[in-house]
DNA sequence: ATGAAAGCGCTAACAC
DNA sequence: GTGTTAGCGCTTTCAT
């Protein structure tokens, strides 16, 4: 392969202004231009992508840190990270770190001597220190549906509590009398809200009872479990609202299993909007959360950050959708 | 940060010293080893990755080629690779090609100017100049799903063909008298392989006939439609199997659409094995891929390929699995 | 067993 | 406008 002094020798110039035509900064000739690029386009040349990154501690490497790949929810976030940072000659390294501390860190610590050049956090066991370890670096990062903190760093997340509303709500439009809730991880700042809005909306019905909540950890057999739990204490629950979509599968197994028709039974809604919705019978209702996009505007924050070296710390929430399947079709 | 100079210079010893016991290579006295060591510990020093790489021409890093990390048959794949490449040191790029060769291209480019290690390839436009392309380049690589070729390259897939006899005879078995098979794309040898163990199972019924074979793409809606053109001209057939699984979940919804029975009237089968078939309603009969586990084993085969230098070029072939859930039970 | 020094290929002061 | 040169932080001969 060819090196910078390859071109600078064939071109006549020097090093320093084959550098310049390259980054296209600094005053150089349109003629001496002309030559380094003739000279580029005859080597065959291509910037050696690791020396620049040593010299100018800039590699164009993001990296995203999540949960589990093979977890529904985040192919479509990693692959909105992954078509802005291409878009934007970036490269994306994949870690999963199955919501462990340590994995996580141990992560930062490698992306940290590879340089990469920004972090995007869907996973929810960040620490508060392991941001400030990030901020002291100096690496920005942007992360995904957590309470925004002091530290200097953007989030990203959809309107979690808006979006239960509008489930229990619509669930109450078509005629449900008695609603129950299974919920995720309190830990979990999303499992936290849309409970909350699911409390909000139901504390003043007189048939409201805190055993209608019911926890399903956001997994599919903790979704089928607690409507068996459920049914055993609520034979007359006619709605349920899942705090997330996989519940919602597990939930209408349940149901299935327990004899219960859906939607003439119990009208049933999720949340999230991945895929699955579309594929069981009945098709699931759900809060729909603009997956790609909070993965796209997730990437677009950070490499604005990266490229403008000003580090802002925003809060993005983007909106929900409730899409309507048969699931709660009366 | 501290460099190697700080480590050597607070150890009273040269830098070369302080890199032999880094990299474990060259002979170093124990005693100058524990007083670097202990250089080490007191700086909380960490080796430059880039600069490593710069120098060494390792980088550390593979990167991973598929189609579209969304499609729910590739995020078992990452997450099987990026276990192993975790586990050995080894950070995972993950590229989206959507099967364009000229996104592929790119790709290679810029990985190659980032000195990445190796790659794996799950993706079908590699075309064998690309493959001529890394080995010039002296770049590892490793493809999933494809032909052997003349190229130094090793192959690693599943059992396509013994799968699709596999599913056959289990529609035979339950007593199906007129079997279907729905394709996909047959440049893709995945998709043809499935088709020829489907025709050489049948060719010799009385019922068979070319038109019992319907394009569907590999995909959901692909398969909802090839179902149906499959029932105006077959209305008696009692068995299909489906070239992977999102055909069959799209059949299945397309039988429903019809008013045909799952499985009473009509037994389904797919291929793949992805979770989506454990959702629907009955939940979906498939030929099960070790989808994590050609993921592990590609890392695997490539990682030590990448540290021994020597480039075979095998083939691994990974069994399938017969899965019986409801959609073919009687 | 250890050290000096020449790269790896590029960027960015600084000088002209 | 362009060239010289000193790094970036590490590996690796080649001496000793």
């Amino acid at each position: 392969m060819a090196t910078i002094r390859d071109v600078a020798k064939l071109a006549g110039v020097s090093v320093a202004t084959v550098s310049r035509v390259l980054n296209k900064n600094g005053y150089v000739n349109k003629d001496t231009e002309q030559k380094v690029a003739k000279a580029i386009e005859q080597l065959n040349y291509e910037p050696n992508a690791v020396a620049r990154g040593l010299a100018g501690k800039q590699t164009g490497t993001i990296a995203l840190i999540l949960p589990d790949i093979a977890n529904p929810f985040f192919p479509g976030i990693a692959r909105g990270v992954e078509d802005v940072a291409q878009k934007h000659g970036f490269t994306v390294i994949l870690c999963n770190s199955d919501d462990q501390g340590h994995k996580e860190k141990s992560y930062i610590e490698m992306l940290r001597k590879k340089y990469v050049d920004g972090i995007i956090f869907a996973s929810n066991t960040l620490g508060q220190d392991d941001v400030e370890q990030m901020n002291k670096n100096n690496i920005p990062l942007v992360v995904l549906d957590r309470a925004p903190t002091s530290q200097s760093c953007s989030v990203i997340r959809s309107r979690n509590y808006k979006g239960a509303k509008l489930a229990v709500q619509h669930l109450l439009d078509i005629g449900c009398k008695k609603i129950a809730h299974l919920y995720g991880p309190q830990e979990l700042i999303t499992a936290k809200k849309r409970m909350l809005g699911y409390e909000e909306s139901v504390l003043h019905f007189p048939w409201y009872t805190p055993s209608l909540m019911v926890p399903g950890h956001f997994k599919m057999d903790g979704g089928l479990a607690a409507v068996k739990e459920l049914f055993a204490k609520h034979p007359d629950v006619d709605g349920i609202f899942c705090g997330n979509d996989l519940m919602a599968v597990g939930a209408l197994k349940g149901l299935h299993q327990l004899g219960v028709r859906v939607p003439d039974d119990v009208a049933l809604i999720g949340f999230d909007g991945i895929s699955l919705t579309e594929i069981t019978q009945p098709e699931l209702s759900t809060i729909a959360q603009p997956n790609y996009d909070m993965g796209s505007l997730a990437a677009k924050v950070l490499i604005e950050t990266i490229e403008s070296g000003v580090k802002e710390a925003k809060l993005y929430e983007l909106d929900v959708e409730l899409i309507v399947r048969d699931s709660t079709k009366r």
